[in-house]
DNA sequence: ATTAATGCAAAGCCTTTGCACCGTG
DNA sequence: CACGGTGCAAAGGCTTTGCATTAAT
């Protein structure tokens, strides 16, 4: 694709890996798609705009080894289904209403002090960047009943 | 089984189910096993001790079950493997160490700030009893390299 | 020219489902 | 004795893998 907005190609071939024409596909539907997407997702995306179809084990092996190398995050959704975001785009934190599904992606101050209590009373280091929190939305409590 | 701990043979039979000796056999299992086990572990457990082997699909079918009624809570590992705990037990946090693997489960006071937080602003119910945290655990972090 | 990467198809893995039979309530 | 549950085996979905071929460097 066009302008490499980060060194990301750079990145790609300092570690000893091609630039092919579907890697490259898969980096801009990662950039066009919003977070959260599936490889079937990015398949289907890459797909369609273009006449030749991709193997979709390529998506797959292009995912793995972008996640190995950083730049993207992989999440395992709760149906086991894999979901992956461009790893910069993760700095956010998730709602998701158990009832209706529904994510917000929100910003979350407190977080900081919980990364405090974790690493000074665990040692460990947190990765906050893509926390998930589950729960019930505004919408679903007003509805009150289950489901 | 045994002396029941709670009125989780009650609740049982309230939903219309049967106390089948599978079912008894799972329960057993879910009170023995620490937390976090697969359907596969459960199996196994309860395979071992008696000659006679359960189906695995009864484990899951019995683990939907109870999941269903809010007994136990389960979880998509990031792996993609499903992990079922004892829903009154999971009352405690996970800090999941993204390089050995490594869980462990704490007990964290700065989540009450940030449950509020998240109803305030959002007017989210965050469900915090079963937040898992990634990132790097202390050993890991002390290695300091790769892994 | 190397050798990473692709496509294809087959296999893997965890989980679910169909159906006849069993056993609880 | 009705109907929820079980076992078995087969199917399902997502993901990975083997191998010959293609193409990036």
């Amino acid at each position: 694709m066009p302008h490499d907005e980060s060194g990301i190609t750079e990145a790609i071939r300092a570690s000893g890996r091609r630039l092919t024409i579907q890697r490259t596909k898969i980096l801009a539907a990662l950039h066009e798609l919003p977070g959260h997407t599936t490889a079937e997702q990015i398949h289907a995306h890459v797909s369609a705009r273009e006449a030749a179809e991709m193997a979709l084990s390529t998506v797959y092996r292009n995912l793995d080894a972008l996640v190995e190398m950083g730049l993207v995050a992989a999440f395992a959704d709760a149906s086991g289904v894999t979901t992956y975001e461009w790893a910069a785009e993760a700095h956010h934190h998730h709602l998701l209403c158990d009832d209706c599904g529904h994510t917000a992606e929100v910003e979350l101050r407190a977080l900081d002090a919980l990364s405090r209590e974790v690493q000074q009373e665990h040692g460990f280091a947190a990765d906050m960047r893509h926390l998930a929190i589950h729960g019930r939305c505004a919408g679903c409590r007003k509805e009150g009943t289950d489901q």
